[in-house]
DNA sequence: TTATGATTAAAACGAACGTATGAATCATAA
DNA sequence: TTATGATTCATACGTTCGTTTTAATCATAA
């Protein structure tokens, strides 16, 4: 009773996932899903309910580690930090590292994951929009306070719009890995898949850190 | 036989305009574009032959203005600088400010238009994504090069990244002025939405400044 | 072995989709 | 004033959408 259910509900997921990062939610119908999965059309409403609650469980099930996980990895700079505050690189790292890092994991989505969320964070789709900022903000609201205490000099809504500004630049980087041939021709093209991961989070590190860093604009 | 013509013609890319940012292109019927442009059903097939020239129309409609302005001024600052290399400020300010500054003209669109680009450019529709690298092409290519010449230390990969990133930072900051409601909460609230406009070009200019000299990542 | 509840399967539902058609209406030039 | 071509209109076409229904099939416990 148990075996044939977790794998359709898996299956489900997986196909849904990736579909959903290469055609978006609306571009995306239960018949492609069912499909690519192999398993009935009706399973889908059987497993999750609705279109949205697949779509809704189609991130829960990658966000809830990677967000108990940043939760940890902060949780342990502040300890070590002893009542000092973390460095900033420490935090960006802790947030955005660990992201990207999840690229390299395809037992936790890979870069499939990765590009349907980046590609996300900006659909318009209002129930995507309340789920996600729902789920992240305990999340967003520890970060942002670490990075208060981090930068005691920068006034707080500074802050505030340069963290909103690397979240950008790392959903776009990630989504648009094969998206955005605007930019890009042969220098990147050069680099082989797994090269341009392992590159790809040192530079982004380096690109966010000097952001987060540069000088405050004169009004 | 002309007034009426311009006038359905321009409150169809209107309405489609803001129902492609609102709703995304999947998400938006025709029904729901002809009934807020007020036009009959049959009259976006009549002036723009389908849903997909239409879509296309409405980024045509500003980006032909956008690019060629950026070419302007890019033209500009390279005959002031007199066979020198341009401040890579300056051309940081050509590309992205000329973008932001659109913002504040209704004429060209606005915040409106600014946040569709900005969710499109991450949009998994295929049509889009080759219509706007073919639109954009002819562009990347000059400010990649002014940049080049203006970092010649500066390897021209990690260049192309790092403009990557730029793009992505300025998309989200756009796209997200509400949409991400994820980090922001009452420190940014509090300033209305003019002055949050004024306030966001010095900022972004800031941060993409700092992203593109930050030291080089090192392997 | 049979009864039971969970899962899968096939088929159909009404609604909404993008597009096409042909007649009515309009503005203009002869 | 009438003829002509452009535009608008109501309506319908064929598909596809997400969801629901009812029956068949499965695995397990009594």
């Amino acid at each position: 009773m148990e075996v044939r259910t977790v794998d359709t509900r898996e299956r489900i997921l997986d196909a849904g996932e990736r579909l959903f990062m290469a055609h978006g939610y609306e571009g995306t119908s239960m018949r492609q899903i069912t499909g690519e999965a192999g398993v009935n059309l009706a399973a889908v409403n059987y497993h999750f309910g609705s279109k949205e609650s697949l779509m809704q469980e189609v991130f829960r099930r990658r966000l809830d580690w990677l967000n108990e996980e940043r939760m940890r990895v902060l949780d342990q700079l502040e300890a070590e930090a002893a009542g000092l505050p973390v460095k900033p690189s420490a935090i960006v790292d802790a947030f955005f590292g660990t992201l990207l890092r999840m690229a390299g994991d395809e037992n936790r989505g890979g870069m499939t994951f990765l590009r349907l969320l980046g590609r996300t964070l900006t659909e318009p789709s209002e129930f995507i929009r309340a789920f996600l900022a729902h789920e992240y903000q305990a999340v967003m609201d520890r970060y942002k306070e670490a990075l208060f205490k981090a930068l005691p000099e920068v006034p707080k809504a500074e802050i505030v719009w340069r963290f909103h500004f690397m979240l950008g630049a790392t959903s776009y980087a990630i989504a648009g890995t094969d998206a955005l041939r605007l930019v890009t021709d042969w220098q990147i093209e050069a680099e082989d898949s797994t090269d341009r991961l392992d590159r790809l989070v040192p530079r982004l590190m380096s690109f966010l850190l000097g952001g987060l860093r540069a000088p405050l604009p004169q009004f």
